[in-house]
DNA sequence: TAAACATATGAATAGTTGTTCATATATAAA
DNA sequence: TTTATATATGAACAACTATTCATATGTTTA
């Protein structure tokens, strides 16, 4: 089997020989390494079920973490934990109100991606 | 500790006697369970760091997997198994070129999905 | 038809992540 | 200042997922 000493993924692709330039530009014109990781750990925050029901209840309503645990059927223990995720990627905010703690959404711009992911799902 | 007989999720919170009917009209309010559990699916494909390095490689240009897989560095098995993702997801579509197999984005849709992630990552 | 090549894929593994449980913190009421 | 309530959080566990390795499939060339 050949290998490419130069390049340890190049394996037995003799593509290489053909497309070298193609492959030279391409990953030359690829954004920043760390824009991109960036950017898979922001729709990571959408990956998931639970995160996506709180978005869409915030959406309608401010609302303290225990009605959100109510409205979803799950404990406050779990809410939490995803609030404080979508706290950390800034897609909600909290004001305290006495014992109870009210969240919302942090701004207009996760509607759009919510209604542009449902777009797409929708064909 | 008090707990609530009817939901068990309900757990120690009071407010059930104070927002019920809000949580009850929120609850209804919801898209179908299943609806949400697609968009989550959805997100989940932009959910990671290869998969959206290939998307963007894709973006400027049609390529064969073992050109992606030379520009992203990384292994042809690996690629390959990413490729399988996006196109169950009708993100990517294939064409064949004797032995090649040429990728590419199945839509515009999935670029401005990415633009509207890189906005809000650049605030 | 045999050999070479590009891609696909199943199984195994390591790393990640969401929920639960127990408990801590913070505020209000008694 | 106790007690009750709302929320937050660390640790543990289970479920999921991305990569690797070995190998299979499909196509072309000799």
């Amino acid at each position: 089997m050949k290998r490419d000493i130069l390049n340890e993924h190049a394996q037995s692709c003799e593509m290489i020989h053909h497309h070298e330039e193609l492959v030279e530009r391409v990953a030359h014109e690829m954004p920043p390494e760390e824009d991109l990781y960036d950017l898979a750990d922001f729709f990571k925050v959408f990956a998931d079920t639970t995160r996506i029901k709180i978005l869409y209840v915030l959406l309608k309503q401010e609302m303290c973490v225990c009605d959100i645990a109510q409205t979803l059927e799950m404990t406050q223990s779990a809410i939490s934990h995803q609030l404080r995720i979508l706290k950390q990627m800034d897609l909600v905010k909290n004001r305290r109100d006495g014992k109870t703690i009210y969240y919302s959404l942090a701004d207009d711009h996760i509607v759009s991606i919510l209604n542009q992911g449902m777009d797409h799902i929708n064909e």
